[in-house]
DNA sequence: GAGTGGTCTAGACCACCAC
DNA sequence: TGGTGGTCTAGACCACTCT
């Protein structure tokens, strides 16, 4: 493991900390099989030395790969590669682009709307701004494999001036690519509820399914890095996708 | 701030964690209201100083609660409270008697049976036990303020010889709270899945709702501390009950 | 008792942001 | 430029688990 900071100034600028370096290598020490499901880690002592890292490094790595559910620490006991169910839930902010390619399917989208409204006193509260405020509306059927999953809405606060072409977004395909990428607002948290809801004749027809069928419905807010509300954003899911998440008991360090 | 380990012999084994209790004072700090939303808490090292412990403990404070969802911290800006819609939303395992205190509800529930079954393929599969192994089933209605909100069926993996009174079920009222306090059974992370499904006639029945509303149906398999599967749970809620959650970006250090 | 993770320290330097 | 958080180190001691 190398220093990133020492003599070799042409070290590039996408250096990652050790600790992440550290984490990687763990990672792979793990899918190689090398070390199975519920198998315990070398100790952190000894990955220090093995890594010329000191402990505290060591640490930093395994708490990053138990917060992405590769591991988890007892202790007294020792560090375990975690069970193969848990690794693969994601307890983190995936876009729908991302998380259908994770399940293994081909994400795609109809964009049946991309146009400036005014908010309403709802939205407007939800995302800290007077009504009548301009936000871009964005409608779109989300599809995996060509058939349509679910119905996606969304009110977009962009910053004065900032504009978002209906060609990129088809083009990319994921909204929040084009955030991060184009406008610089990286998201950071989201505020989530989820509910069940009736499907409306309206929906019904875009998600090809009966009035009437039960729909997953789910809200949700996202904040920027600086925790300013940048969407506001409603989803309809019909039958039989599901959401799926991780959850799991606090813990610092 | 006082050292755990220092002198006093006489430091009760209930002292905590320095982080922790710093984590508490910072939070009332918040909580007080001396430091308002967004608004910036004092620097880490600042911090260290007036309370006397190591930057590196304060840092490990700060992202105890960042992760709490009460903080943030911005690479060169300074760290800040976070706004009051994030801090109301948990990331982590609550129970159903938990999570409705803090909506401000008063739980209850109903115990429609609780007996030993033999487990199905599919249970046992999700269990990682044999088909026909014996579990304890659970099926209880959750009310919120006396009012049917909810319909929970559990099938537990018990250590051998254990018991369970549903006696002292109905009177804790949490199944979660006499796994921790009666068998030392530790939920530490959960796998959820979530989606919609119609009310058949006798969750229609139970939950005072006509045949074919849409419920919320949660399905969970709840891990140890050990990661061995102990309880698989399904769930269903009424309209308008609706799941809370917040979602953020990974990060350790 | 030996080995593991958990907590804590004091100090160093880097990366980023705002003025 | 000065202040902030981010990374890293080396060493100490405690708490827990297993045998």
């Amino acid at each position: 493991m190398r220093s990133p900071t020492t003599e070799n100034a042409a070290m590039p600028k996408t250096a990652q900390p050790l600790y992440q370096q550290l984490a990687d290598t763990l990672k792979q020490l793990m899918e190689s099989g090398s070390i199975g499901a519920q198998e315990p880690m070398p100790a952190e002592r000894e990955l220090a030395i093995t890594y010329q890292v000191s402990r505290d490094t060591v640490r930093k790595a395994i708490r990053l790969l138990e917060q992405q559910g590769l591991l988890y620490s007892d202790h007294g006991r020792g560090t375990f590669a975690a069970p193969a169910a848990v690794r693969q839930m994601s307890r983190f902010l995936d876009s729908f682009t991302d998380d259908t390619i994770k399940r293994g399917g081909v994400p795609g989208q109809t964009i049946l709307a991309m146009e400036s409204v005014a908010a309403n006193m709802a939205i407007a509260s939800l995302l800290h701004i007077e009504p009548d405020e301009p936000l871009l509306r964005i409608k779109r059927v989300r599809l995996m494999n060509g058939k349509p999953v679910g119905l996606q809405e969304s009110f977009l606060r962009l910053p004065e001036g900032a504009q978002l072409e209906r060609q990129e977004l088809e083009r990319t395909g994921s909204l929040y690519r084009l955030l991060i990428d184009k406008l610089g607002i990286k998201p950071s948290e989201s505020l989530e509820s989820v509910g069940a809801v009736a499907a409306e004749a309206g929906d019904a027809a875009l998600l090809e399914v009966a009035v009437g069928t039960p729909l997953l419905l789910c809200e949700r807010v996202m904040l920027s890095d600086r925790r300013e509300p940048v969407e506001y954003c409603e989803m309809k899911y019909a039958p039989p996708y599901r959401y799926k998440t991780r959850i799991s008991k606090g813990g610092v360090n």
